[in-house]
RNA sequence: CGGGGCGUAGCGUAGCCCGGUAGCGCGCCUGCUUCGGGAGCAGGAGGUCGCUGGUUCAAAUCCAGUCGCCCCGACCA
């Protein structure tokens, strides 16, 4: 069946097309609990990369790793008035253990701000005790109604940095230096754009002052959140007397804030960058950059060319890129499988450069160099192949972000637009639209039952239109914000 | 929780109306021939037809119940 094959096009149907490519390129596949999924080698790599990376910036801006336990007592959760409204309801509970029923019911952590906060107020006294810069990668469970591979699961991996500081305004720059760590790991290494910004109220963290996110625009042309940052002010602080002495002597609490990205980026990913073929993997995270396929008939030229490749993998691989330390090769030795299949599996799993090479190259001393993204296909000299392909690599890098960014801009709407045109905009093909906004929660509310728009943020000053929108796309009345409206993941 | 769909070999499915030998494609194993864009031939392995109960001489098929999954809607990173 030439069909089956085929993956689902994303015209076709982009939900289909989704599913089809993270379960056929390994990235995951169900587990047998309802909700769960179990994340496979092609996609913990991914994540592995993601994590790394991250775990140097988080490093680089001061934090430190630590570990909270996956187990809270049930009214640590009813401490923040806020938090338990918005978390109680996807709380799993644990209720029985050693065979017996628990005197005080434990939940699996959704999030982990009350144990955290806890403990932050037994280790700190004194102004000199602060901030705090901690982060934990760890896995969270919350019982979702519906959801998707990477992008909404029963249980998923991320990780939460949580600090305490002397000030709000300490706190306040915290959370906004976080938010920029993740645009920078978000464009430079997924290679996906984002737009900045502060959540409405209707959005925001469920106990923080301030929410901010990194809102990415998907092929689509729906939003999805990819990372939040959150100014939690005092509130935690107040609920778990979290507390210290200040210089001038007087016993202030603390401030607060928290920030996490998880395994939904790699679905942002997945959903930025896959074509009709499968998935493209930008190179920096990329398990393997690039897969050798040997092209031969005969025995004797199965040995030439084998040996050839292996050469290749290892000087390649030893070779001394300077950035980002040593190439990721793949030699695909698989035998009884035609080379142009070898080409559609490593095309379907994303991998972004292939190395075609066979007799007749080998007598000339190249081999065929082949980007995923652009297909582009070309014979190079084996002599200048490390530059080759280091150079190639990183030109992709650079053109599927830029790729990434043409298509966003090209489905945003800036333009001033009237609430029935809006409203067709959102039911049709979507996009992001920036617009008005009286600041009324009502509108928002209205907005969203008519539209299933939201507000996904409101941008940061550097993606706010050069005309200011003066009125509201829904009531008319003055503006008083500039808000990006989008349906969303 | 509402709406829709589906449970038959690892995957995709036919058979179900009208009860009677479980069939096909892909994949898998063995061998030979192949190999520059999804190989061909030959042989082979693999099934408590989601589960429970009922009707019947006989159930994948009919009836009742039950469990699970996927998709679309109301909550969320």
């Amino acid at each position: 069946m030439a069909d089956d094959k085929k993956l689902t096009t994303r015209d076709a149907d982009f939900s289909a097309w989704y599913n089809e490519v993270v379960l056929r390129s390994e990235l995951a596949d169900y587990s047998p609990v309802k909700g769960c999924m179990v994340i496979r080698p092609n996609g913990y790599g991914i994540w592995e990369r993601m994590q790394r990376q991250l775990d140097d910036m988080f490093k680089a801006t001061g934090h430190q790793n630590a570990y909270f336990p996956l187990l809270i007592p049930e009214s640590f959760l009813h401490k923040e008035a806020q938090h338990v409204e918005g978390f109680a309801p996807e709380a799993a509970v644990v209720t029985h253990g050693g065979g017996k029923k628990l005197e005080e019911p434990l939940i699996i952590r959704p999030t982990s701000e009350t144990i955290i906060y806890t403990m932050f107020a037994k280790w700190v006294q004194s102004y000199r005790d602060l901030p705090i810069l901690m982060n934990q990668w760890a896995n969270v469970v919350r019982w979702e109604m519906r959801t998707r591979l990477f992008l909404r699961t029963t249980e998923f991996l991320w990780q939460e940095g949580h600090t305490a500081h002397v000030s709000e305004a300490e706190a306040e720059e915290e959370a906004r230096k976080m938010l920029g760590v993740y645009r920078d790991f978000m464009e430079g290494w997924v290679a996906m754009p984002v737009v900045t910004g502060r959540k409405t109220d209707s959005e925001r963290f469920a106990g923080a002052l301030r929410t901010y996110s990194c809102e990415a625009m998907m092929q689509d042309n729906k939003a999805l959140q990819a990372g939040t940052s959150h100014n939690l002010g005092q509130n935690f602080a107040k609920a778990f007397d979290l507390k210290f002495q200040a210089e001038n002597g007087a016993t202030e609490h603390a401030w607060n804030t928290s920030w996490g990205v998880s395994t939904r980026m790699v679905g942002g990913l997945v959903m930025t960058h896959g074509d009709d073929t499968g998935l493209r993997v930008p190179p920096l995270l990329a398990p393997i950059e690039l897969v050798i396929v040997p092209i031969y008939r005969t025995p004797d030229e199965q040995t030439l060319v084998l040996e050839a490749a292996e050469r290749i993998r290892k000087s390649l691989g030893d070779w001394d890129r300077r950035e980002p330390a040593r190439l990721r090769i793949h030699v695909d030795t698989r035998e009884g499988m035609k080379p142009g299949a070898k080409y559609y599996e490593w095309e379907l799993r994303g991998v972004p450069l292939r190395l075609e090479i066979g007799p007749r190259d080998l007598a000339s001393n190249q081999g065929v160099l082949v980007r995923r993204d652009t297909r582009e296909k070309r014979p190079v000299s084996l002599g200048i192949l490390g530059e080759e392909v280091s150079d190639t690599l990183s030109r992709m890098q650079r053109d599927m972000l830029a790729a990434a960014l043409d298509r966003r801009e090209a489905n945003s709407v800036r333009a001033r637009i009237d609430y029935g045109a809006f409203k067709e905009l959102m039911e049709g093909k979507g996009g992001f639209v920036y617009a008005g906004w009286c600041g009324d929660a009502a509108c928002e509310a209205q907005i969203k039952d008519e539209t299933k728009a939201t507000i996904r943020c409101l941008p940061d000053e550097e993606f706010q239109s050069a005309t200011k929108p003066t009125e509201c796309l829904k009531c008319g009345r003055p503006s008083t914000v500039e808000a990006l409206w989008a349906r969303a993941y």
